[in-house]
DNA sequence: CGGATATCAGATAAACTGATATGA
DNA sequence: CTCATATCAGTTAATCTGATATCC
């Protein structure tokens, strides 16, 4: 039975070395800059629309809004994004990059740039192309019907 | 500036998409077993070679010793795996799956060959077979030098 | 002593579920 | 009342770094 049993061989689990390695260069990449991956993620999300919620954040990245919430927080904590409560609808908290956000993001994306090029190193653009499509879409076949309907 | 910023379009954020899906769908799949997916590969591992050590189970999945050990100490704690002294070295501890462990690791092997399916669907095998080795030389390509040129 | 192995101790971000308050 | 948003509280597995002890 250690046939098929090869872990390493398997798709999910270099799937999971991938982006572990990912994490990990960019971790050290980041650490610098003081921000995690998900927080780079988050903030250039931000910058990108500016005004979004936390509740907004977390369906783009298909994580809970608690889980969010703490990412958030620490950014908020950390000075580089600010919430203010939208005077139209006092419970939505709109968030928006500080001067330092701002700053962090520009150093961040730079590095972050290097990384994927390393990563990338040997694939043409339309492969990357068409492996970014395929990521997508083991995404979106594993978040169909859950079960029983 | 929001033009290349679309993270979303990124191929590292996909990859981290698609591994956040996968492991939420494992999860979900293993849960009435009671092991998580990093759990279920060491219990693979072990299979595969019985008798194998934490340092050597790190060092195959990247991670240091100590997460390693953390994870080991887990699937102990379930009863899922036995770690005995090597007679000849005294300080290595051979790893080795209980009656339990490998009947969890057979009925884990079939639901994740499920989510595997669910994933996959609509790939060739050749399709499946060309993006496991760009996966595989992501990490290569990140775990080469870190800097110094 | 050096190298590999195993652990203890401690820290942290990220993820979850559950419960709750509030506003549209 | 219902839905979406935010948030408090609590839990957990998985990561890391640092320091130690134990073998060969």
């Amino acid at each position: 039975m250690s046939t098929s049993d090869d872990v390493t061989q398997w798709v999910g689990y270099r799937l999971k070395l991938a982006q572990n390695a990912l994490r990990a260069a960019m971790d050290e990449a980041l650490a610098d800059i003081g921000v995690t991956a998900p927080q780079y993620a988050v903030l250039a999300a931000v910058d990108s629309g500016p005004g979004i919620s936390s509740a907004a954040l977390a369906r783009a990245a298909f994580v809970t809004p608690q889980t969010m919430q703490g990412i958030v927080a620490n950014l908020e904590r950390e000075g580089l994004l600010t919430r203010a409560p939208d005077p139209a609808h006092g419970r939505i908290k709109r968030a928006a990059l500080t001067a330092r956000g701002r700053a962090a993001l520009q150093r961040a994306h730079a590095a972050v740039g290097v990384i994927q090029g390393r990563m990338l190193d040997g694939f043409s653009a339309a492969e990357v192309e068409w492996l970014s499509a395929a990521l997508a879409r083991f995404a979106e076949n594993l978040r169909r019907p859950r079960r029983s309907a």
